[in-house]
DNA sequence: TAATAGGATGCAATCGTTTGCAGAGAATAC
DNA sequence: GTATTCTCTGCAAACGATTGCATCCTATTA
């Protein structure tokens, strides 16, 4: 009754003096590991006592000495890139589920913030990290292994493979693609690709080369340009620059969505039309693409099972530190719409 | 030395032995309001040690000792609906730029998971909280009230005007799109709401009725539907029900994007074409609805400022709990695009 | 010069849990 | 009947910070 007019919560010590025994036995009841260790008939009584009082654990009290805070950061580039909701969300349900939070930070791009946010949330004694704006050759990365912190990188990877990550298979993606122009008669196939830093962006531009070599299709060299950024400017931009170079191209792969949009930007300014003049493929299949004029002919990838499996593995790195590190690949699904069809002869 | 072979980082106490002062000194130094009982000399001295030696407080237990956490939590239903992300970008930016972090939770719409994660967050002794889906009658904004969280919502509100939240002026949108529409020539107006139990989808609604009467336009009952969810299959369900009373409309003015978007898939599946037979319009104006076939006209709202100005309300309000309730109400903007022209004779 | 005020620092309790260790009985073994 | 093992619970020291109070020293005042 005073507990309920300082309006201050329950906690451990009313739970004990309630039940007439000492503090540490109740946080044994209230413990499964140690549960065992308290007599059935005074754990159930303690636990009754607790929920009658509505007790909840101090997280703060107690992460402060375990060192547990069932606590994960999450840092994307950009929250409003549509790729990236649905993977925070898949790992916040699955995080959810154990019992554990999310704490979220948009990075928006820039590096230093970067840098401020990992400080930031190791000092919050995350329990784990997911990144998902991983360079391929990343300080950050390194940094987090250096101090042993949990990590998982969802979407894009680094060069060392010693780091567990979940991303999709760019080159069955990319493969999936270029057959489809392929297949519908296109010879001459311009590539629009992401920044070579990141890992989708090089590893979809070596597929590229790969897949049409593979497929005894000749690519001339200026039809190839890898942007700055996975942006729709960025890929306006490039677009701009295989017009300019006078050369023929009766499609253009490029490596994610938002380029591919800049591509339709940059093909209406010049009057040409999708896909009667130029077929375009994407990358991802972000929401409302399908949507899009012309619907965008894409690589669906399951965005949510990214966090869904991202958030599984660093739960289980955090169990058990030792857990050998996986990567996860998932397969992509080629997606026919509307922006593709047979070169006009 | 020791330290860095134990890989753990720095506390108070070690900087205080380094500087050879008590750690309280070394705590009144490290925080701006008690800085100045300590003398400026040896405050330079234990700051340069304290970066010297690499250390960070312990907001764990800071806050288990001041029971601030620099924490806020987020609440949002539907992580994909694209209207949320920017909320959450422009709230977790302001929130970080004043120390604080934000913890995301993705509520799934689902009633009993919202209490519980409230529940989990108040736990976690976060400092406030935002909620972006609340009902007009809201037994978890009451609870979070009584329990003295401070507390702010964004997006919808509740009829109680005592609590903290940003919103839109609603009718001020709906009086510019039925103004758009009348002018283009539209008489039959027919109208998709909103469910009722949200402060938007009811305000929007009484907002319709009193803007089309101040305008002189007769409106059928028949042609008012208030759908159930704000989401695309709802919207398509409701313009199938509109064309099943036999009723004859110009145009359709839905709630929200979403609505609109139903609206385009039954108005594909009914062979009509938009703006040509039937003009739609929207509200939010959310990512990309320029680029739908045809571009949504719709209300433009602020959703970053939305997100900054809620934090910025909650903040004043963890630092000044008696800052007297605020509702803040952002002006929508019309944007005319496509899905909107003349009727047609 | 002695009394006093004021400024700077230390002391120790506290926030709410957890956990190694110890001790008290009860149960088992000899 | 005593020695030994178990089972259960309590004790007290952490975890890393903050803060009211006490203390000490120096500067001011009469």
């Amino acid at each position: 009754m005073i507990r309920s007019m300082l309006k201050t919560r329950a906690n451990i010590k009313d739970v004990a003096s309630r039940a007439g025994v000492h503090p540490s036995t109740v946080s044994r009841v209230l413990n499964p590991a140690t549960r065992s260790m308290v007599s059935e008939s005074l754990a159930q009584e303690i636990v009754r006592i607790a929920d009658e009082l509505g007790y909840r654990r101090n997280p703060l009290a107690s992460g402060l000495r375990t060192r547990r805070t069932f606590t994960v950061g999450i840092i994307i580039p950009d929250l409003t890139n549509p790729v990236f909701p649905p993977i925070v969300r898949g790992v916040e349900h699955t995080l959810d589920s154990e019992g554990y939070i999310a704490i979220l930070a948009d990075s928006g791009s820039k590096r230093r913030s970067e840098k401020a946010l990992i400080e930031n949330m190791t000092a919050r004694q995350v329990d784990g990290l997911i990144l998902a704006a991983a360079n391929r050759k990343d300080p950050l990365v390194d940094q987090c292994i250096e101090q042993g912190i949990p990590l998982v990188l969802v979407n894009r990877t680094v060069d060392k493979h010693n780091v567990a990550a979940v991303i999709n298979d760019d080159e069955l993606g990319i493969d999936l693609a270029v057959g489809h122009l392929v297949k519908l008669g296109h010879r001459q196939i311009a590539y629009i690709g992401g920044p070579q830093r990141t890992s989708t962006g090089y590893a979809r531009y070596r597929a590229f080369l790969k897949t049409t070599k593979k497929a005894g299709i000749e690519i001339d060299r200026d039809l190839i340009i890898n942007a700055r950024e996975f942006t729709e400017p960025a890929g306006q931009a490039a677009f701009h620059q295989l017009s300019q170079t006078g050369k023929h191209f009766t499609a253009v792969l490029s490596a994610n969505d938002l380029l591919a949009l800049g591509c339709y930007d940059a093909l209406e300014e010049l009057g040409l039309r999708c896909p009667a003049d130029i077929s375009v493929t994407g990358f991802n299949d972000m929401p409302y693409v399908d949507r899009f004029v012309p619907p965008l002919t894409t690589l669906h990838i399951p965005l949510d099972e990214l966090g869904v499996q991202a958030a599984t593995l660093l739960l289980e790195r955090i169990e058990n530190p030792d857990t050998p590190t996986k990567q996860l690949r998932l397969e992509p699904r080629l997606v026919v719409r509307g922006s593709t069809g047979a070169p006009s002869a």
